[in-house]
DNA sequence: TGTTGTGAACGCTTTCACAGCT
DNA sequence: AGCTGTGAAAGCGTTCACAACA
């Protein structure tokens, strides 16, 4: 949870900046030049106070009584978050789900390149799917050092994604996202972001019971708040 | 973030109830009886206490000096998290993400089967996948009456979810999952989780910029902890 | 005047530490 | 003797409220 830091931005702070980028990316396409925290709060959903403790991790890059600016701002947030390069991944799980990601716009666009995926399966192994050849997670090693990879994505069986994460760790992978429905076990030199869709369901799942239980009627009634994106 | 409660559970704890409740499951799979919280959280990765507050919070299941009876908590877990039944999920746009999703083991085995999925596109609107034939968005109403859909899925492009998230509102749906990179603006009576992939590797990108910045050598260094997961 | 930047207050979450049971 | 359950303390993150300043 807490790093080596440079200068010290809460982990909470770090997760919001992804956001706001994404959304002042939409507004520099539209020609907007500048933004305040008022505008930039409503568009996250979040509240103002927030957005302006959030930018001034960053330094001191508002001008007061006026706002920020949209393009400095986006300068600043991929310069923390560290998006002033690409970023290069690995699949590892050649099923639906890893093909998909694969296939991904969001990934490239954003980014992060998608330079290999792996299986075990010697079925799959030599498949094409989009422009890449699925390769054997025994090769792994030797694609992160050709392609220089950075981020390895799990996407197997909960079953194979220990071993997946083991042979990431071993070709010196040190960031992973995990798609599997396991915690993983990790030197803590490595990052790991678990997303578990299941999870997501059943968290959802509460709620909704909640609501079912409590006699909200389906139809918009106020004050129950959002639940997510915190 | 917070709801009319029957007991207030923190959301912070129903977050971790379904990392437990997995883990669970695959200990009963192993005819474990019982686990003490220093085990089940040296599984999950979080530490003993916080382990007994959470479990503390479905009430007093456990026995002092012994530990707690795995299909006992399992059974309280679920009757907490809503798991009692079965929740129907609707995948709205039937690109590569939302047919892999559609066909994701990982949705049905844990109780929330997909069964339908739907697109605006008339290229897609007729096509089979797995054992679905994507539907018009424009029929969403009926299929959610139909199909007694409880949750539904975005998969579509940024431009399409906010679109999309109406018409499952207007279809009466009040829990939703988004993948697509947009915050959506819903009712407060509306449950929202959003899974940005996009996001998820940004996180990670600063985490390992961190790393690099500060030279730490990519051999498992000690004492630097695991981001996401909390 | 309008909006930032930020100490201080507040509230939620985690951790500690130990009393209470088995 | 061992492990749970839980008040109390500590740690974070959010929000308030206002001084600073263009």
């Amino acid at each position: 949870m807490t790093q080596l830091q440079r200068r010290k931005i809460p982990d909470a702070a770090i997760a919001r900046l992804p956001i706001y980028l994404q959304i002042l990316n939409n507004l520099a396409v539209t020609n907007v030049l500048r933004f305040s925290s008022d505008e930039l709060a409503a568009l996250a959903g979040v509240n103002a106070a927030k957005v302006r403790k959030d930018l001034s991790y960053l330094g001191s890059y508002g001008t007061r009584g006026v706002g920020y600016e949209v393009t400095y701002l986006i300068y600043q947030i991929k310069r923390e978050l560290g998006l002033m390069r690409e970023w290069n991944v690995v699949v590892v799980g050649a099923g639906n789900l890893g093909c998909a990601l694969a296939k991904f716009d969001g990934f490239l666009s954003r980014g992060f390149p998608v330079v290999g995926i792996v299986d075990n399966d010697p079925k799959k192994i030599g498949r094409t799917t989009s422009s890449l050849t699925v390769g054997d997670v025994a090769d792994l090693k030797n694609i992160v050092r050709d392609e220089k990879v950075n981020i390895g994505v799990i996407t197997t069986s909960s079953a194979a994604a220990q071993s997946a994460a083991d042979a990431l760790i071993e070709a010196g992978i040190t960031s992973i996202l995990n798609f599997a429905p396991v915690v993983l076990s990790t030197p803590s030199s490595v990052s790991v972001r678990h997303v578990d869709l299941g999870v997501e369901l059943q968290i959802l799942s509460y709620y909704e019971q909640m609501r079912i239980e409590t006699g909200i009627k389906s139809d918009s009634s106020p004050e129950l708040s959002k639940v997510g994106v915190q």
